[in-house]
DNA sequence: AAGTTTTCCACCTATGTGTTAAAC
DNA sequence: GAGTTTAACACATAGGTGGAAAAC
């Protein structure tokens, strides 16, 4: 996953189902992302190697769903997606954006907490859940070929970079075609 | 103020400065826009005259500004604006916008309640503020050109209707220019 | 020297403007 | 008919992509 100092969503984005809340009552919808190792590593003869022990970690934010609090209701209706979480190797950033370390392994985190009020946070308890296959390690700069095909081929953001059927990118092509419809 | 189907900002935007709040409470500030009168209105010989009694009013929304809820210290550290909050003529919107009436005159009104949550917003004590300045008259397509023509110049999103000097529009003369730029 | 990070860029999505002509 | 509303449009702002080369 990249990490740029201005910050950058995570893709594809965090998106899960909910179901089993009461309907009536009403719940935040956190994440978090943590460590998944005490390693650092490096991309070497394609593959991800150890390369040491890992850097101190900053301190992690709690990033909280932006439609929180909703009631059980309201976020089991439709799948919640955390696409407005950012990722940023920038450790005096003031956004409030998760800070991690460039090369590293971390396994985001999601949870769900009966409260009303983001003050009662700290006394509520919380039900946490962890996807393993959602683990990543984060690049300022990607590595792995084929994974930047992969964004590019899914990312509506980097249509701009896929490839045409022969192989050869579009957009010169079109901006020529569009000068081409306007002014003939 | 233009009202449409799919939801129309104000502009400009209502912008209040805060003080005298407890620094340390926290608060909610909202929003909401009522009749000013009981008329409905139509602008004839560059005049806007009584054209009968107003139509029914659709029960208005309070709208609350998204950084709610948040402390007196934070609100009152810069302006507070309201840009997000949208105005419609669609009676049967699900946005949650503001519903008006067009062709009727409207009050904006503001709210501040010490409140820490939207629960306990019914239970509290609302100082509500009307600056008479900010009235305005909704509709569907501008009457006045003198309006129409401040808002071209003052709103960034209308910067294509723009004059130049000599009175015509810039747009497709900055378009050919960027052509030129990018292939000679 | 080699690896990693930063900056600037073209290209994209998403959405806020008034205009225009058609629809009501 | 005359006045008002709608829908499609070109032109803006705002901001999310990876590429490339410079900087570290």
């Amino acid at each position: 996953m990249v990490i740029t100092k201005s910050g950058r969503r995570m893709f594809p984005a965090f998106k899960v189902r909910c179901s089993g809340l009461d309907r009536k009552a009403r719940y935040m919808l956190l994440m978090d992302i943590v460590a998944a190792d005490d390693y650092r590593y490096k991309f070497h003869n394609s593959r991800w190697m150890v390369a040491g022990k890992a850097d101190p970690e900053m301190p992690k934010r709690m990033y909280i769903h932006p439609d929180s609090p909703a009631t059980g209701e309201q976020w089991m209706s439709k799948a919640v997606t955390f696409h407005k979480l950012k990722l940023t190797n920038n450790i005096s950033d003031k956004h409030g954006f998760t800070i991690l370390n460039s090369m590293h392994k971390y396994q985001p985190r999601f949870h769900i907490v009966r409260a009303n009020d983001i003050l009662k946070l700290p006394y509520s308890t919380f039900k946490t859940y962890v996807f393993p296959e959602t683990e990543f390690i984060a690049v300022t700069a990607y590595q792995n070929e084929k994974i930047t095909q992969l964004k590019i081929d899914n990312n509506p953001f980097a249509k701009g970079f896929r490839h045409t059927g022969n192989g050869r990118r579009e957009k010169r092509y079109f901006f020529f075609q569009k000068f081409i419809f306007r002014f003939i």
